[in-house]
DNA sequence: TACATTATTATGTCTATACATAAAAACACA
DNA sequence: TGTGTTTTTATGTATAGACATAATAATGTA
């Protein structure tokens, strides 16, 4: 019976030790063996069963406590992953043409929802940005950004008409801190108007808010065009 | 300068790395010293920088390359993590009560954009359920899903008027690949009433499709009420 | 019996070393 | 000059052994 003749790599034994957990070898909330009785059925190591364990924790599957041991988890809590792709790149990639265009760009002193947001000061002046994102010529996505100059000097003389603010931010600066959020919102005439859609037509947004450190960098809404999915497999 | 004292934890490593990273010591698209080079600098060893660098790699910093050495990503393709809960544990934790309710459940001849899905048989039998799970006692999300009884025949006798159908499989069978994706959508006239909703109202919503192995488990659409937001940090 | 102390144990991490492997770079040859 | 082969090198992974640490279990004391 399984007995485990050549050593094996630790991906070999996470794929083992998957399977038994799949197949119920291991209950859920039941408790593995330990590492170095792993690693004597594998005849591997400890370190080795450990990177594997280690990763399938990680992944979702077991949960490990120190001196408690390794145990399956009964409600896989698994994490579906997303890129934060730039806009161009999902267009791209989607073998689509990018074309970028500026709507509007102004400075305006932040509304007050935005400062309690970014937790800058009242009334302190930010760049407003509308821009508009097209694959293959037809509406992809509706952009609008505010950018905290204060945060980002060379903002204010940088060409948004060229370069999209997404892209130009990332390439300028880093940043240390996201808060990425999903939505369903409804069209109103404006965005209709820009996505090529019908007011009250239900659109799929994101919003972005993003810091250096403690420092407000800049918030975004973005708007995509009726019809778009967000979709991930793992 | 800089010289570390101490010898230093693949935390602390990754933690230097990742600052000199973000302050553009390292700029994008640069090549990093190399690992023996970095565990000297640290007065480390060549494994402890390697579980750093590695880890940095995962989490999208970085690109490693054989021979071709440790880069860093100009365009931080950074992966937003979003756990798939539960719908009751995502209640409670949001601190709510939660209830569930079943609204329909029968054996349908599958729809063929479901077999396709799927990649059944055409017009092969599934259970089809409707229900509703409620936080506070207000509608929180209906759910709309398909089991295929061939593939989890206990499904036939289970009682799914006091367990949800997503908690039931849950703990019933595991799977193995699982898409999600998302989109906003428009409330008809049945989800509306069920979500205390008007028609029209723009509504997001979740899709899953699992399996175990190649064999098709279960597609859920879940509509969740007006307003909701799904929100992650990282 | 209740509570504080100590021992035990499984995981967490580091070290030093070795060999494997992919890919770039250098080289040889036609 | 172009092409196929060899060398070099940085990362990838495995091993054996050590100490650290958190959490449980066992023990001793009031």
């Amino acid at each position: 019976m399984a007995t485990t003749r050549e050593n094996m790599s630790f991906r070999d034994i996470k794929r083992v030790v998957l399977e038994r957990i799949q197949k119920r070898v291991w209950a859920p909330d039941s408790l593995l063996p330990s590492e170095v009785e792993l690693a004597e059925e594998f005849s591997s190591t400890r370190t080795t069963v450990n990177r594997a364990l280690r990763e399938l924790a990680e992944e979702g599957y077991l949960e490990r406590k120190r001196k408690a041991g390794t145990r399956v988890l009964n409600a896989p809590l698994r994490k579906a992953q997303f890129n934060i792709p730039q806009v161009r790149n999902e267009i791209i990639e989607a073998g689509n043409d990018y074309r970028y265009a500026l709507v509007t760009s102004q400075m305006i002193a932040a509304p007050s929802w935005l400062s309690a947001k970014l937790g800058t000061a009242p009334e302190q002046y930010v760049l407003y940005l509308e821009c508009m994102h097209f694959a293959d010529n037809a509406p992809f996505q509706y952009e609008v950004r505010w950018i905290v100059t204060d945060s980002v000097p060379t903002a204010a003389e940088a060409d948004f008409a060229t370069i999209g603010p997404g892209e130009w931010l990332a390439q300028e600066l880093p940043f240390t801190d996201l808060e990425v959020s999903f939505t369903a919102t409804q069209a109103d005439q404006r965005i209709a108007d820009f996505l090529d859609a019908r007011e009250g037509d239900p659109i799929f947004s994101t919003q972005r808010t993003t810091w250096l450190r403690t420092q407000p960098v800049t918030h975004a809404r973005l708007y995509f065009a009726p019809g778009y999915k967000m979709t991930t497999r793992l």
